[in-house]
DNA sequence: CACACGTGGTA
DNA sequence: TTACCAAGTGT
């Protein structure tokens, strides 16, 4: 009898460990797979869990969405961060009622056509809507290949193309199941194989770690620089689009002006949001989000 | 490849 | 309190 699969074991510990995420229903479709998609990028599930209710329930399909003003999503999008990423879903909702007629492709190309899908979101799509076998690598997964797989620590750094070929090689030849492996991946490293301190004692997969066998050894090279976000021109954009979020009416450059001291900066900020297509200037210097074209 | 891009929770 | 971290994407 063959030693079970790494895909294997984790599939085992799935079924016995899931969380019970919506967005894992039977009754999600690829619509609402992409939308969490999109909202976990850089969120937490936690943060999301309201919001993805919420905006499901008033945009049902892309259709839904795209027939919508852009500066509604941004609006739904609440204080998720990243509000950019509003801004693209709406895009790709327009984008597949346009071209895909308002379904969501399941082919990976494209998937990768679409705004705000890139090279984690599309196979995530592809596999958990679809149920193919692609390799789906996000922080989770990579940390986790990293470290049991490769016994090395993970450098945080983006997924590159040697870590969905290594990811890849662990999934198994039926479709369905090699989705089904990704998602035990996904929450193994979500879960137990978490950066700070990983659970280790309750892993599935602690006999055969090739991380923990070499000791669980530190980052080599330099880490990630940190993210500042005091005084950056994130936090003053974050404090302009509160304000527009929060206005029913268009807004007059004097309630802007308030949330920042500093005119070059908040200046600056603004210029951004609006080069972003996050913020319409209106003639008599109002501002609001965007209306669509 | 490095950097910009929000927000909030935890150690 | 500072620092890290969270289902990344686009330039």
């Amino acid at each position: 009898m063959p030693e079970e699969s790494v895909a294997e074991a984790a599939i085992a510990w799935f079924d016995a460990n899931a969380r019970d995420l919506p967005w894992r229903h039977p009754d999600a479709g690829a619509w609402a797979i992409l939308v969490s998609e999109v909202m976990l990028q850089q969120t937490p599930v936690v943060r999301v869990l309201p919001a993805y209710a919420a905006w499901l329930a008033r945009w049902p399909t892309p259709a839904a969405l795209a027939a919508d003003e852009p500066g509604e999503a941004i609006r739904m999008w609440g204080r998720l961060g990243y509000p950019r990423r509003a801004l693209r879903l709406h895009e790709c909702a327009t984008a597949i009622a346009q071209r895909h007629d308002g379904v969501v492709p399941d082919d990976l190309d494209l998937l990768l056509a679409l705004p705000g899908v890139g090279t984690y979101t599309a196979r995530a799509v592809a596999a958990f809507a679809y149920g193919q076998r692609q390799p789906v690598v996000d922080t989770n997964v990579r940390r986790f290949v990293a470290r049991a797989v490769a016994g090395q620590a993970d450098g945080g750094h983006t997924t590159r193309p040697a870590d969905l070929v290594a990811t890849a090689a662990l999934l198994p030849d039926e479709p369905a199941v090699a989705a089904r492996a990704s998602a035990a991946f996904m929450e193994l490293g979500a879960v137990v194989c978490v950066a700070r301190s990983p659970r280790c004692t309750i892993c599935p997969l602690v006999e055969r770690c090739a991380w923990r066998a070499a000791g669980r050894p530190a980052l080599d090279g330099p880490s990630r620089r940190p993210q500042t976000y005091a005084g950056t021109d994130r936090q003053v954009r974050g404090l302009l689009l509160a304000v527009l979020r929060e206005a029913v009416e268009p807004v007059p450059r004097p309630r802007l002006d308030v949330v920042w001291p500093e005119p070059t900066q908040r200046d600056r900020a603004l210029r951004g949001l609006i080069e972003d297509g996050l913020v319409d200037p209106l003639p008599g210097d109002l501002f609001t989000l965007p209306k669509g074209p």
